[in-house]
DNA sequence: TTGGGTGCAAACTATTTGCATTCGA
DNA sequence: TCGAATGCAAATAGTTTGCACCCAA
């Protein structure tokens, strides 16, 4: 359920960030499939297996990772922020019951292109999300 | 720059909410016009006016004022949630640089109907945002 | 009157930061 | 070696909550 190793210290050292023992651990988490985790997720699962990480340094690494362009944040939940692994062009769906996120690919949901933008603006990213929840029930997750 | 309060109390009514003073007060500064406040914005803006109302109450206030349907949450930024007064259905554009929101008319963005849900799930919302910058410098708003 | 609404302050949670220590190259 | 990375704990910021008091109906 993890990432090899030496593939998870290649692909770091490829975005310019250098392969210390704490990014391996998160990445080998993160990489292992696509998924989408928060922070706090993240700090259970790499504490789980071996190594012992800090919160903070979790929280370095996962803004590190995104701003480098390993992790796409994903902002659905006004509580906390999620890592999504996955970085093929696609679109979100926000479970609202359970607070999980699934992906959707972007051949389902089809955004015909952008309106005109401000001179001396660039696009940063598309997001999409649908929020659905189990019918019956307006049950809100715990 | 504020909406009539026989109006908005009587708008608070038709939702089935009580028209308390504050919430009138709150109500009052939201309606006046389409726009896109956060929690503390609105507590500013509303103690500028005369009235004084609790922090808590304003969250009190505008959480229920979502949950009745006379707000739309627009979560955008991990820092705080944003309550849009334009009930009309449409976009965002995010600006990364200043931390604004603006409205994107549905006309500019059409997204070709949502893929086939997990059955007992019912879509409660759509979010389209552009996050866009400036785009020579890539500042960060304070 | 009387139960819902409000205010205040304290509690919470996710995230950030300062600084001394440790580690990768 | 030496600057970058880490850990810890304390600081922040947004939001929620508990409880006594107050007001709309």
């Amino acid at each position: 359920m993890s990432a090899d190793r030496t593939q998870v210290i290649e692909r770091l050292r490829s975005h310019g960030i250098t392969p210390t023992q704490q990014r391996v651990e998160i990445a080998q988490v993160l990489f292992a499939r696509h998924q989408h985790l928060s922070a706090d997720q993240v700090l259970t699962q790499v504490n789980a297996r071996d190594a012992s990480v800090s919160k903070a340094t979790v929280y370095n690494t996962l803004g590190l990772f995104a701003e480098k362009g390993l992790l796409r944040e994903v902002i659905v939940d006004p509580a906390k922020v999620f890592y999504d692994s996955n970085l093929d062009p696609h679109h979100h769906l926000f479970h609202m019951d359970s607070g999980t996120l699934e992906d959707i690919p972007v051949s389902q949901v089809n955004v015909d292109r952008l309106p005109d933008l401000p001179a001396g603006m660039a696009v940063e990213g598309v997001d999409v999300i649908i929020r659905v929840r189990r019918s019956g029930a307006p049950t809100v997750y715990p």
